[in-house]
DNA sequence: TTTTATTGATTGATGAGTCAATCAAAAATA
DNA sequence: TATTTTTGATTGACTCATCAATCAATAAAA
């Protein structure tokens, strides 16, 4: 029964489906058959729409991307200070659904593309340069610059590390403690370098 | 001209040659014949010699764990105090072959790869605790328990943070100072934590 | 009738795993 | 020592399955 106007429909659908069985299987090597069939669709029809099976893939990254910068952004309006601000960020990359073993195995799944697909790559690289910048801004003006450069940097690096250790779900890590485990490596750091400059959140 | 005794040869060959073409192709999808031509044998002894794909990535992880661990345990001996093994495990993870962009490309490629093996994921979970208990051993020596733990689980992840994020060798983070995001990280926290029982590195 | 949505059937490529055959060293036998 | 047998190493050719992509056909709206 093909009612009109049924494109839009059908891409989110897909992106969607792509992104669920990407994560359940951990692999981008999940099948056009998998993804149109979670969407409900046939595989032919999700040629149709996005041409090539990179082309839904790239499409999916892009929607966790815009995900997670509309939640930045809501995060960072409702942030006062610069200190809220960056426990804000750090916040927001721990939500339930950022770090659900679903979502973390998709994200790992496109690290492990972008060895090989540039575009893909540069759509990675533009996740880390908006995190790294972000906290950059906010803690610029709680410490000096280079300071607020190394402090950025680490808590980076740790919110990625604390990601990819979920996905073992050996030690399960709660959010919680993530967060805290984060959190606490900031403010450490602020005491050492700020000088005083620098509120706890 | 077949000689005697070459299993072992062709076997080191193989493993050899799949941790290098996973890493320059960033994925476990390359075939059993790309890894055998690279071995110098035809794809038809590599299933000799280890009966499945699956089989032949397994002993792959295996070497990787293997290399990892002799490091460590080269580098503790050399250690004196407790404060100087935790800086020699960090630095054995931060290694210059550790690090090159292949090895962590096929780090990465198997991690995604745990999603769905599940001999996969118990070698992986045998890194991340050997990782972390030794690095609980010794900080148990510098302060309490529970600070020790939870530095340690920092420590931990943020080494796997500044891996992933060299992976995308967008911001080219050097060893040395990956190195010493660690080491700040844990010196600071042991000097929060310790009370004085704690000495730099 | 034209356009949009949709799919079943098909194609062409690729890749894992199998198998029988070959070659040469080693061991056994004459 | 000379000859035969056995065993390990090795591969080319093949099978079977899977999957991305294509295409022609159908059905309903406009």
């Amino acid at each position: 029964m093909p009612k009109i106007g049924m494109e839009p429909v059908r891409r989110k659908a897909l992106v969607d489906a792509a992104l669920r069985v990407i994560g359940d299987q951990g692999t981008l090597s999940v099948t056009m058959s998998d993804i149109a069939r979670t969407a409900g669709v046939s595989p032919a029809l999700a040629h149709h729409y996005f041409g090539s099976k990179e082309q839904l893939l790239i499409a999916t990254i892009r929607s966790l991307l815009a995900r997670l910068r509309n939640d930045a952004v809501a995060a960072l309006r409702a942030a006062a200070t610069p200190r809220e601000r960056v426990s804000a960020l750090i916040r927001v990359s721990f939500r339930a659904d950022q770090f659900a073993p679903e979502t973390v195995a998709a994200w790992l799944a496109f690290y492990s593309e972008a060895q090989r697909s540039e575009d893909v790559r540069r759509l990675l690289v533009i996740y880390a340069r908006r995190l790294r910048s972000n906290l950059l801004a906010s803690l610029r003006a709680l410490c000096p610059f280079d300071d607020a450069e190394r402090i950025a940097e680490g808590a980076a690096a740790m919110i990625d590390g604390l990601y990819i250790r979920q996905s073992l779900k050996s030690a399960p890590i709660s959010i919680e403690a993530s967060i805290a485990l984060t959190e606490d490596y900031v403010t450490a750091h602020l005491r050492a370098a700020g000088g005083g400059n620098c509120p706890s959140p």
